[in-house]
DNA sequence: GCCCACATGTAATCAGTTACATGATTCT
DNA sequence: AGAATCATGTAACTGATTACATGTGGGC
């Protein structure tokens, strides 16, 4: 229930990981064990985030009046919370959606390929086949699930899940970029000599 | 120097920071100062550091062995130090570099995208229509420096700065994905209806 | 009886950012 | 005289992972 006086939402400015619940709460109300499911997919693509990173986060948006929760009994000794998103909260999302992102993204396959010239060619040119085996799959799963959903209607922006495929969709656009760039990366380490784009054949 | 005994850099398994900067002292010697302006391209589209997490790394480096270093007189109070990678840096550096890599990427984009629904459609089509337009304006400048290392026979994978161009490869695909998904996304939003890939006209 | 799913929390550690701190040289 | 570049470090804090800790109910 959370009924604080002062409104500590102004001054707490939320972190991106309450924005992210906060997003996952407008789908409706859920425990913090939900949350943990649901953040695997399809955000989980994009974003990743454990329990013991959401439970206190939880703790913080309630306390800021972002989220409330009710008790029920519960299975193991502590009690069952499920949280719901309080207006405040969903005018402090609202607010934060539409200021332009700066985070960086973070890529390990691409720090690795910073140095490929220093690894034996041969093991690193199996490395990169294996990532675009892995694109392959990933994005014959991808379409898969966006032709689910296309057929349910998620493809329509009015569609309360539409965010759900638009992430899908990103994961389908980061794919096959990575496909196309790890079989062109293996194939010049493969042959030792420069590739063009569309000389690798699928 | 770090004559040290006992191999540390069995056990001391290094960080991914540490490794980015074996793979920047590849390219030759550097002091930390350098290492910071170095990281930022082409590495830094996918990787970034500041030197107050550098310094520290180096200092680690160092006391595994796997990096030694040559003080000259600095500008400043201190020292001014030479890092240079060490054969045992080397071979560390190429075990690491064939482990397939487990990291999640972190998009904060894609994540707003995932509660679009919840925001303001004019307000969020902007947000996208300013995305798809810096994308427009990387992808011009990454082909741009990477028409220049084709000039140079940097797209060769026998070239000791094969992985700058490797890196910058991956900046063109990423960014090309980027602009097709972020144009379409504006679209639906605009509209408010679903728009397929392609309809969205450049 | 054992493993799995449900369910919630804390503690220790690692990774990364922001801010503090110093000081020489070169350009405007 | 002031700003920018060169140059190196530390401290405080935020974000995220790994590991510890507890306990029920259902299926094999």
């Amino acid at each position: 229930m959370a009924a604080v006086e002062g409104d500590d939402s102004a001054t707490t400015g939320g972190s991106t990981l309450g924005y992210a619940l906060l997003s996952l709460l407008t789908r409706g109300p859920a425990t913090g064990y939900q949350l943990t499911q649901q953040v695997k997919a399809p955000l989980g693509h994009f974003w990743t985030a454990r329990h013991s990173q959401i439970y206190p986060e939880l703790a913080r948006l309630a306390a800021a009046g972002w989220v409330d929760s009710v008790e029920q009994a519960g299975p193991g000794p502590r009690a069952k919370k499920t949280y719901a998103v309080t207006p405040a909260g969903l005018a402090a999302l609202r607010a934060w959606l539409v200021i332009p992102p700066t985070a960086q993204p973070r890529s390990e396959i691409t720090l690795k390929a910073y140095a490929a010239t220093s690894a034996d060619p041969t093991a690193m040119a199996a490395l990169y086949t294996d990532l675009a085996d892995r694109s392959t799959r990933l994005l014959a799963e991808y379409e898969h699930d966006a032709a689910r959903m296309r057929a349910v209607g998620q493809d329509d922006p009015t569609h309360p899940r539409f965010g759900n495929y638009a992430v899908l969709m990103m994961g389908v656009e980061s794919q096959r970029a990575v496909h196309r760039w790890a079989r062109w990366l293996a194939s010049c380490l493969r042959t030792g000599r420069p590739a063009a784009y569309g000389e690798t054949a699928d």
